[in-house]
DNA sequence: GTGAAAGCGCTAACAT
DNA sequence: ATGTTAGCGCTTTCAC
């Protein structure tokens, strides 16, 4: 492996010199930087990351640090992950993996390695004391998710109030005007919590009668609604990746179809939606924009550059065949 | 943040002896080791990564390197990552993730800079220019699949064979004696690959009359099997994720039932099998267990442990209701 | 068993 | 505009 040295000396020039022409860190004469730039491209050089990480006092890695319990994106946590990665490394930066169970030591002891600038930090709940740990540490962060009161703090989250809106509109312009709102077993979820609130407030606002349910969080879940919900509403949104099976076989069972007799709406990737019969309406949480997001946020700091607002990014609508117009 | 230095003057001893001390690389005196693990406390000191790194010539950084595009283990990858992030900090290292799309280029850059010691290689295919890409580059990998011939290289993957076998003495053991194999519609696919060929083999040994099939690796998929499948079978194993609900679909429209026409056994996550009425009878491959040997081969490589023989890991059968004794 | 000293390959003052 | 030089915090000979 050549080193700078090596450069320097077939370009004729001093190390620093090529130190300046590879982080444009200092102006350079045309003619010397095109004789270095030859030389890097002859020796075939690649800087030394972790000599540069070590001189600059910048590692230029990132830790994405995520529970392994839970996944909150769901089928969209492999698109978040890799989406993070990729943005990182588009402006120079790794991305290391965090599996963090524990609380407070765990995410000490790996910040003291100095291995990372940053921390994107995943599933972030309404309480979580791995953002005390990480504001106590000093080292610069941003969240995905949001506490319960994030002002101050650099994060980016699915903007419930929308994403919630956007399904009313779409049941609402169908007709619907009783629907009902199913979330996953999570007491304290920050998700649950607010979209459910999101919820309250848009059918307070628009004069409909709220009809919350809850079912487990995993599969299988959704079937025990059945009696109750299709007696009182036309339509169901489901905030609950799992539920949406449950409620088709429910009905199904009740001799009931989908959307002839209830319309549904599932927060879920459009892939999983496919695999209902019939191919579920779904609104799928911006996986992939809220890694990159994320990562892009959490640099912006270490660099300096503005503040970097908090960003709050809706889900999509994409329609299927599982909502109709009421009957 | 304290370094060795602070630590030796604290301990009155030279950083020499607390590099020893923390490295057990040399003997060292208990009392002048307790004296520096004193010190290390009482500072809270942590050794900087990154020196270590750049003074042993070491990074005890691996990369995981995976294409975007593809998921090969589908509901299971994140599992996979993180099994393989976990394993690593397990035994001292950190896991930066690669996302490759390019062939060669992108990960001779990367390798370039010097920062990992290793690569994870996932998705390999059956001819696969990255493992060329990285066997030229000299860096110690290991890959997750097989090569068409893995002879020689470090791999682990699962264990094509014993899975269909195990899927078939599961429905044989049921009665079944026309059992049809659906796979996604991927030439050249590694998995596709072995798992027909392991397929066509136990056929051939335990003289059932074999039914291959394809369809699409996305969903919907499988509901256009069907008037073919329940002529020509009694059970049906779907190494195609998606497929079951199309299959569960097409029976339905066509007024049969699982596992009353058909017994359906689905190459997934039990989790995703849970989601289908009946539950699915699945087997799910072991996206955790090769993340961490997929890791630990690695390692084993880097630190000069034993050659670690390729290791091959069958999926698990996870008995649903969607098998049943052949009518 | 312990210490002194020479780097690892780079960046970043500070000179010139 | 370019060069000299002093580290970054650690590991690792080589003496003692």
């Amino acid at each position: 492996m050549p080193t700078v040295r090596d450069v320097a000396e077939r370009a004729g020039v001093s190390i620093a010199t090529v130190s300046f022409v590879l982080n444009g860190s200092k102006p350079v004469t045309p003619a010397t930087r095109q004789r270095v730039e030859a030389a890097v491209a002859e020796l075939g050089y690649h800087r030394n990351e972790l000599a540069r990480a070590l001189a600059s006092r910048k590692t230029r890695i990132l830790a994405l640090a995520h529970p392994t319990a839970e996944h909150r994106f769901g089928s969209s946590t492999t698109d978040f992950i890799t989406s993070a990665a990729r943005a990182a490394r588009a402006r120079g930066y790794h991305l290391v993996l965090w599996p963090i169970d524990t609380d407070g030591q765990e995410i000490h002891d790996l910040l003291g390695q100095g291995l990372v600038d940053g921390v994107v930090l995943m599933e972030v709940k309404l309480d979580d004391p791995r953002v005390d740990a990480l504001a106590a540490s000093g080292t610069p962060y941003a969240l995905i998710g949001r506490t319960r009161d994030p002002a101050g703090l650099v994060h980016v989250d699915i903007d419930f109030d929308r994403s919630v809106a956007d399904a009313l509109d779409h049941l609402q312009d169908l007709g619907h005007r009783e629907i009902a709102f199913v979330t996953a077993e999570r007491p304290g979820y920050g998700p649950k919590v607010r979209s459910e609130a999101a919820y309250r407030r848009l059918c307070a606002e628009r004069g409909l009668e709220p009809l919350l349910l809850e079912c487990a969080p995993t599969a299988p879940a959704g079937q025990g609604l059945m009696p109750r919900l299709v007696e009182r509403v036309t339509a169901v949104m489901l905030m609950n990746e799992y539920a949406a099976f449950g409620v088709l076989t429910g009905l199904a069972r009740a001799g009931l179809g989908v959307p002839d007799d209830l319309s549904v709406l599932s927060f879920t990737s459009p892939d999983m939606g496919a695999l209902a019969d019939p191919p579920l309406t779904t609104s799928h949480s911006p996986g992939a924009e809220l890694g990159s997001l994320g990562v892009h946020a959490l640099i912006d700091q270490l660099e300096g550059i503005e503040p970097s607002a908090p960003r709050l990014v809706p889900c999509t609508l994409v329609p299927g065949q599982s909502t109709a117009r009421r009957p």
